[in-house]
DNA sequence: AAATTGCATGTGTGT
DNA sequence: CACACATGCAATTTA
């Protein structure tokens, strides 16, 4: 809900005449502070002369004054009229305050200081008066610092450590989850006491800059929130739990009118709600307007999500009942060439555990939002990462100037880097580039073929880094060599695979992170597993012999997730014996003839060994019982009870009572929740995946021969 | 001299 | 043909 009220209900300052109209602000961001009373306060409306990079909200660098104006000192460095700044007899400049690392102590100018350098990049800008904070937790950590991003600062292994530690993170959890890193920093990290552009101050000094403002810690401003206008919004998915325990998938429809609310949709959301929150000049926002506006209007005019799959509609309403977190999973908008970098549609079925820690606290939303494959030159030691454009621009504040602005990401292990997010004027567009990756790239020990994948969580807006390693060396070697569609390897399971490398929240349980621990779990109804076994074993791509069935991810997911949800409706032909086979200690059966389709029925045991099978009504969904061995159609009513023609119709009462009923859907529940272990899960996708790529030969070969029939 | 920075150019892809 | 982007390269800065 929108305000642009301060939240101080004894505040006098009169919204219209502060914050009239503006960009939509969320927690914790530039404006977060009443200027008139410095109250910290949410969803309130900028100031419309927030414009710019030079003007806005920020604090003094020097004397953590909270300015509207400043002069900038440097890129990431803003001065209050009143601090004036002090003179420096030995290196001519202005001096800073700034704090010295090694002493923590706040110095007058901040030059060289025992061969670290230190000048213009140590920013004191945490000087907020504690009293005048208010913020949740979860909001503190951002994606975008726009002040504090000092360029210069020194790698200390143990102010890594500490971070990691200091975040609440499980270390050992962290390892197992990134099983592809080093279980230790890598020795370069620990060589390294040369003077890195791309390390926050925060991270720099470990904790030292934290502890002045508490949980506050580095990043008190919040930039990543995209005004509305430039976040189209596209569609979302609410990732609810089954009352079986298995996270169950809905799908919001794409095609919402951009301008109507939708509390699921980070990207886009309308004025008032937390979002993204960007600086603009007057003038510049305008230009940034224009820059911007083309991209919505393609979003608006071109829906791109016109496919809906909705699933699950009928358990989930009831068990999310009493249920208050949900992940949602905000969809990306995808246009342009930047839409293969942008994930897939589909979020993975996830456990409940892994829910409630990926809710961390309530109403938290993760926003995969795009990936990239390391070029040869974002991998190399110009330490210079490209960012596709339409995800620049859709993801990252908009910048009217070259310089851009600083970015706080965060990554697997929940070190926090600050990269200068910025854009070079090319051939009357932009390339947008993320400066100073170079750290954290080594970090990762990734290398060209590599692929990062950049996340957001919500609200809060931490902007995380992920990365996923090249299936294979290839890749690796030579980067060269074309990768589909430079975002998403073919079959690639990026979705799936995304939060593996998620680090974990403030307060969260890193265990969410189980990187490959998808296919080892045996708590997985079947969630991930597919795809992971896709990738990792090397599956067959599906188009990989033609290009006319190269099958994007998305719609690989999309059809694989239809098929699973079939899962449920297909049931051995009525005549048919299966032939029980075993594997891994597994028994299968195995029928000759395909599966047909048919309404999904509940069957019963008595002790005594009489066995039931119940259907509900699709009109007034009273269970009825019905003879074993019968096979419904899709569609089924009393009507059609020709075995009970006492309950034949709709008005007549059921068969069971209402305790039983529960009994029935708990046993519904206990078969859904049945066990699959990572190697049925493989074998069963296995087959499905052989089955999908033979309905999509098939389909291909269908409309093949209706065009050209046509013809 | 080496590293960094900013821009230009060539290539591949989508329309 | 237009656009995105990987990378080359010259100018500039730094050690």
């Amino acid at each position: 809900m929108a305000s642009n009220r301060c939240m101080n209900t004894s505040c006098p300052a009169p919204s219209s005449q502060h914050w009239t109209k503006g960009w939509p602000l969320g927690s914790a961001g530039f404006a977060n502070l009443c200027h008139n009373c410095g109250s910290a306060y949410e969803n309130l409306v900028f100031c419309d002369t927030y414009h710019s990079e030079e003007a806005g909200w920020r604090d003094c660098s020097f004397c953590g004054k909270r300015i509207h104006c400043g002069c900038i000192v440097s890129k990431s460095m803003f001065e209050c009229l009143d601090y004036g700044g002090i003179g420096c007899t030995s290196c001519v400049k202005r001096s800073r305050l700034g704090v010295d690392q090694n002493s923590g102590e706040t110095i007058g100018c901040a030059k060289m200081i025992d061969g670290l350098y230190y000048f213009d990049e140590v920013s004191v800008s945490h000087k907020i008066p504690k009293g005048l904070i208010s913020i949740r937790r979860d909001e503190i950590s951002n994606g975008f610092d726009a002040v504090t991003g000092g360029n210069v600062g020194l790698l200390r292994p143990a102010s890594v450590k500490d971070q990691v530690v200091g975040n609440g993170t499980n270390e050992e959890k962290l390892l197992q989850l990134c099983n592809i890193m080093e279980a230790n920093e890598p020795d370069h990290f620990q060589k390294s006491q040369r003077v890195d552009r791309s390390a926050s101050p925060a991270q720099n000094r470990g904790e030292n800059l934290r502890n002045p403002f508490g949980e506050v810690g580095s990043s008190f401003f919040n930039m990543n929130k995209i005004p509305v206008n430039c976040q189209p919004s596209v569609g979302s998915f609410t990732y609810s739990k089954l009352d079986t325990s298995r996270p169950h998938l809905e799908l919001k429809d794409m095609k919402e009118p951009l301008t109507q609310p939708s509390l699921n949709i980070t990207l886009g959301v309308p004025l008032g709600t937390p979002n993204f929150v960007v600086p603009c000049s007057g003038s510049a926002a305008q230009e940034d307007e224009k820059s911007i506006l083309p991209y919505q209007q393609g979003q608006r005019s071109r829906p791109i999500f016109p496919k809906l799959i909705k699933t699950g509609t009928t358990v989930n309403s009831e068990a999310r009942k009493g249920m208050a977190p949900l992940v949602r999973i905000a969809r990306p908008p995808a246009e342009g060439r930047g839409k293969n970098q942008l994930l897939p549609r589909y979020w993975p079925r996830i456990t409940d555990q892994e829910l409630e820690q990926l809710s961390g606290d309530l109403n938290s939303t993760i926003v995969p939002l795009f990936e990239k494959v390391l070029s040869a030159s974002d991998a190399g030691r110009i330490g210079r990462l490209v960012l596709p454009k339409a995800c620049a621009e859709a993801y990252f504040p908009p910048i009217s100037q070259s310089e851009g602005l600083p970015v706080r990401v965060q990554d697997v292990k929940g070190n926090e880097w600050t990269f200068q997010f910025r854009f070079w004027p090319n051939n009357n567009s932009r390339m947008y580039v993320l400066e100073g990756v170079t750290p954290c790239i080594q970090s990762m020990q990734l290398r060209a073929g590599d692929t990062v994948t950049f996340s957001r969580i919500d609200p809060g807006g931490q902007l995380v880094m992920g990365f996923r390693k090249a299936t294979n060396s290839t890749d690796v070697q030579d980067a060269k060599i074309p990768t589909l569609s430079n975002g998403s390897h073919p079959g690639d399971a990026s979705f799936s695979r995304v939060f593996q490398n998620l680090p974990s929240r403030a307060g969260g349980d890193a265990s969410l992170h189980k990187s490959e621990n998808f296919g080892g779990r045996s708590n997985d109804a079947s969630g991930q597993q597919p795809m992971l076994t896709m990738e990792k074993k090397g599956a067959r791509n599906i188009g990989s012999k033609s290009k006319r069935l190269l099958m994007h991810s998305e719609d690989a997911l999309e059809l694989r997730l239809t098929w699973e949800e079939a899962q449920d409706l297909l049931r051995p032909p009525p005549s048919a014996n299966p032939t029980i086979v075993t594997i891994d200690d597994h028994e299968f059966e195995e029928y000759d003839e395909p599966p047909v389709f048919g309404k999904r029925t509940i069957f019963t045991a008595r002790p005594t060994g009489e066995q039931k099978q119940w259907a509900q009504c699709d009109d007034c969904s009273k269970w009825r019982r019905l003879p074993v061995d019968v096979l419904l159609p899709p569609k089924w009513s009393c009507s059609d009870n020709v075995w009970d023609l006492s309950r034949c119709t709709c008005s007549a009462p059921e068969e069971i009572s209402t305790k039983e009923q529960e009994n029935l859907l708990r046993a519904s529940k206990a078969e859904v929740c049945q066990e699959r272990t990572p190697q049925m899960t493989d074998l069963i996708i296995k087959v499905q995946m052989q089955d999908i790529e033979s309905l999509i030969v098939l389909t291909l070969i269908i409309l093949d021969i209706r065009f050209f029939g046509n013809q």
